[in-house]
DNA sequence: AATACGTATGTTTTT
DNA sequence: CATACGTATT
């Protein structure tokens, strides 16, 4: 088999190795998905049917790629029949297939997240619950929770522990509104992300017939990102290998970032206890990035205590030092990646390609955009709002879903007045009631509203009815036409292009461009699938697509473009140069993760996670003054930056000795200060302080004395000048001006200057580059 | 019923 | 800042 000599000996054992249980532990660049992709080949080429084999990973994308290079090993026709996708599409597929023992229609909608938070708000309403005490989100996180761990409607009644804990959290109803969404899903034939995993467990646990079927279909099944499965993934691959027991797992615990939607770790600590005779694979080679990026992630990731004895290493060039980069606020922090970009770009000859711009949070791609956009870098964003999410389309696509299930309630509380068509908010009210008392769904209601006992007029009724039959006109052509057509359809007849052309705005228009793009896509999409031997290229194909796409699935054609996304999204990629910004207390580690050491821990995984993204170059960066939620506030450097061995780290801002304060972060960075006399003043969170130590809190107090002055280039800050009201200063892009009022002291000290032309502005004195005039002063 | 405006409130991370 | 909800106005 030429593939195998593609492979080091590590490799090729678990690729060679049969049948029985078996783990790979394999480190950050290892070569774990070509081992996972050599695996499958190589079964199909030692016979097994690719019928029999289900392959889960942790995007389609990945799914897509691999598929399409064992195609290239053992033909196209082989690979066709593999079973391979997200755990969430492969186990939606299962449902729409099997879904109806347990009473769903092969046609359910999945509801998003807002689809959820929607319909939850909507029940905390109806029954009369304060909606600051039962704050939707929340109450939607809760719920997502309880059924990530299996938690049915049913477990939470008879868990006495659950009740409590929810009581004592003044919300003893919520167990009410669990069930009650739960029945309206059901009613609405709707599964939430959560349900795709939960009735799958119900599915396989009440319908032993059902379950027998795909165990005896599975005969190998092969999971990637073991280290991320939640409970209910965990049950659901234990019990579809129960038969055959043929079940190879892949991860790297050092990797494990999404326990925040249920993911837990211990299911891949304790594999070898779940099963018999588990044969244990390391990959340990990396063959990603250079020694120091290596060796700097390993730095890190030795902080944490919970770990598999795991050893990562690489035969690469020691390559460049970690670039540290301190900024004076986001807004520079983006300019100076841009600008480092520009110059690599440049001086290298990279492509936009090869770099990527991590960051924790989604909301601080701004910046970074706004500087790529300045310099005219090409780039793309991952994805935050996605293009999926933009109102227009969710508008377009809510009529897509209730033309395949008129029972979606969530779609039909989008559409029902949207474009406005006279049908307010009492009227659908009135429904909404009259639905549940009569146990029908809201779209019954409206279709026979002359036979319910509906208080409304014959005019209303009239604009009802109406729109029932747009909506039967539609799914009447969507049984005969392709998901482009019934789409190009519904824009122009329910008046939605109409909407947004008439509105003539520059956001109007925007609006219209994409909801073209959508209809271009829809015809891509529409042609692709005719391709496939089992597809049409109907609209619940299409809806399907659509709801469990990510960002990441999508090919945009032009490659060569800057990535920007988010750590978590970037699990899996890697890029020549990364740039990780953001590195501050409470942002990075997030605020909401220091409460425990678990949660830390799970932070800094996702720190080595960033750094081992990068090939050849990574820099970190961090600002000392960012905005945030529209206020600019202190920052003060990540606690990550001093777990990194210093000897892999060139710092490109040192502040210089004329400084009077200095934090001891700073100085830590580039080794003023002892880091271990450092360190054991931190107390680790999750063990209580020693009574003499200062606590966590005052400790923070004590790191907030730090300069107060922000610029790396001396004699630019203006917070130290002699300033009143009536002095004469020059601004080095405003030229001359006069101070009119001062205010503020410290960090916050402004001033109201106004300058030559006529022009006041409040300065932030501790950014201002203000000069003043010696020769006016008097 | 539709619109416009003010206010309060919250933010990791994703399928 | 950005969104979501409540209130006031037409």
């Amino acid at each position: 088999m030429p593939y195998l000599d593609e492979l080091n000996d590590a490799q090729r054992a678990p690729v060679l190795h049969k049948d029985g249980p078996l783990m790979v532990i394999a480190g950050a660049g290892s070569g774990k998905t070509r081992v996972l992709t050599y695996r499958i080949a190589h079964l199909m080429e030692q016979g097994v049917d690719s019928f029999n084999i289900l392959a889960l990973t942790f995007t389609n994308k990945a799914a897509r790629e691999m598929k399409s290079r064992i195609a290239g090993i053992v033909g196209d026709a082989e690979a066709k029949n593999l079973w391979m996708g997200t755990f969430h599409s492969v186990f939606a597929r299962l449902l729409r297939h099997d879904g109806k023992h347990l009473g769903f229609p092969s046609n359910f909608t999945i509801y998003d997240t807002q689809d959820s938070q929607r319909l939850i708000s909507a029940i905390i309403k109806e029954m009369g619950l304060d909606k600051d005490v039962y704050k939707y989100k929340q109450i939607q996180n809760r719920i997502s929770s309880y059924k990530n761990s299996l938690i049915t409607v049913k477990a939470y009644f008879q868990n006495p522990e659950l009740m409590e804990a929810d009581a004592m959290a003044k919300r003893p109803r919520l167990g009410e509104i669990y069930n009650n969404y739960v029945e309206r899903c059901f009613k609405a034939g709707a599964m939430d992300f959560d349900d795709l995993l939960l009735r799958t467990n119900e599915l396989l646990t009440r319908f032993p017939e059902v379950l027998h079927k795909y165990q005896n279909r599975f005969k190998y099944i092969l999971v990637d990102e073991y280290q991320d499965t939640n409970h209910s993934q965990y049950l659901i691959v234990k019990a579809l290998s129960d038969r055959f027991q043929n079940i190879c797992v892949v991860g790297d615990d050092a990797q494990s970032i999404y326990s925040f939607r249920g993911a837990n770790i211990s299911n891949i600590l304790n594999f070898q206890r779940d099963y018999d005779n588990v044969a244990v694979y390391r990959l340990e080679q990396n063959y990603r990035s250079t020694k120091t990026i290596v060796e700097a992630a390993n730095s890190v990731i030795a902080n944490n205590k919970n770990q598999l004895d795991k050893v990562v290493w690489t035969d690469n060039d020691d390559g460049e030092l970690i670039k540290l980069h301190r900024a004076a606020t986001d807004a520079e922090e983006g300019r100076y990646v841009a600008g480092s970009i520009f110059e690599l770009r440049m001086q290298e000859q990279l492509p936009n390609g090869d770099f990527a711009v991590l960051y924790r949070t989604n909301s601080q791609s701004r910046a970074i955009e706004d500087a790529l956009r300045k310099r005219d870098i090409p780039y793309r964003i991952y994805g935050g709002l996605s293009f999926y999410q933009r109102k227009e389309i969710k508008d377009i696509l809510a009529y897509l879903r209730l033309i395949v299930n008129p029972n979606d309630e969530e779609a039909l509380m989008r559409v029902i007045n949207f474009p406005a068509r006279g049908i307010g908010q009492t009227t659908v009210e009135k429904i909404r009631v009259a639905a549940n008392e009569f146990n029908m769904t809201a779209f019954q209601v409206m279709e026979q509203v002359e036979h319910v006992a509906v208080k409304l007029q014959s005019n209303t009724k009239r604009k009802l009815q109406d729109f029932i039959t747009m909506i039967k006109s539609f799914q009447i052509l969507a049984q005969q036409q392709d998901a482009f057509t019934v789409a190009e359809q519904v824009a122009k007849k329910t008046g939605l292009l109409l909407e947004f052309k008439k509105d003539g705005t520059p956001e109007g228009i925007a609006r219209m461009e994409n909801l073209e793009e959508l209809l271009n896509g829809i015809k891509d999409f529409v042609e692709g699938q005719l391709e496939l031997a089992d597809a049409e290229g109907n609209l619940s194909e299409f809806l399907e697509d659509v709801a469990l796409a990510t960002d990441l699935d999508q090919d945009t054609g032009d490659d060569d473009r800057v990535a920007l996304m988010t750590i978590h999204l970037a699990k899996g990629l890697e890029f020549p140069v990364v740039y990780i910004v953001g590195m501050e207390e409470d942002l990075f580690p997030s605020a909401m993760s220091m409460n425990t050491r678990s949660e830390l821990e799970e932070e800094r995984r996702l720190f080595y996670v960033a750094l081992t993204r990068a090939e050849k170059k990574a820099f970190l960066t961090y600002t000392l003054n960012r905005y945030r939620w529209g206020k600019l506030i202190d920052a003060e450097p990540s606690r990550f930056l001093e777990e990194i061995d210093e000897k892999f780290i060139e710092n490109l801002t040192p502040l210089q000795d004329s400084y009077r304060y200095k934090s001891l972060i700073d100085r830590s960075i580039f080794g003023e200060v002892d880091k271990s006399k450092l360190r054991s003043t931190k107390p680790v969170p999750g063990t209580p302080p020693p009574s003499h130590a200062p606590t966590e809190k005052q400790l923070r107090k004590l790191r907030k004395i730090k300069p107060e002055i922000a610029q790396p280039n001396a004699g630019s800050n203006a917070s130290e000048l002699p300033l009143m009201e009536g002095t004469w200063v020059k601004h080095s892009r405003f030229g001359q001006g006069q101070v009119l009022k001062l205010e503020g002291v410290g960090q916050d000290r402004k001033a109201e200057i106004r300058f030559e032309r006529g022009e006041v502005k409040k300065l932030l004195l501790r950014f201002a580059r203000l000069e003043l005039m010696d020769n006016l002063a008097n």
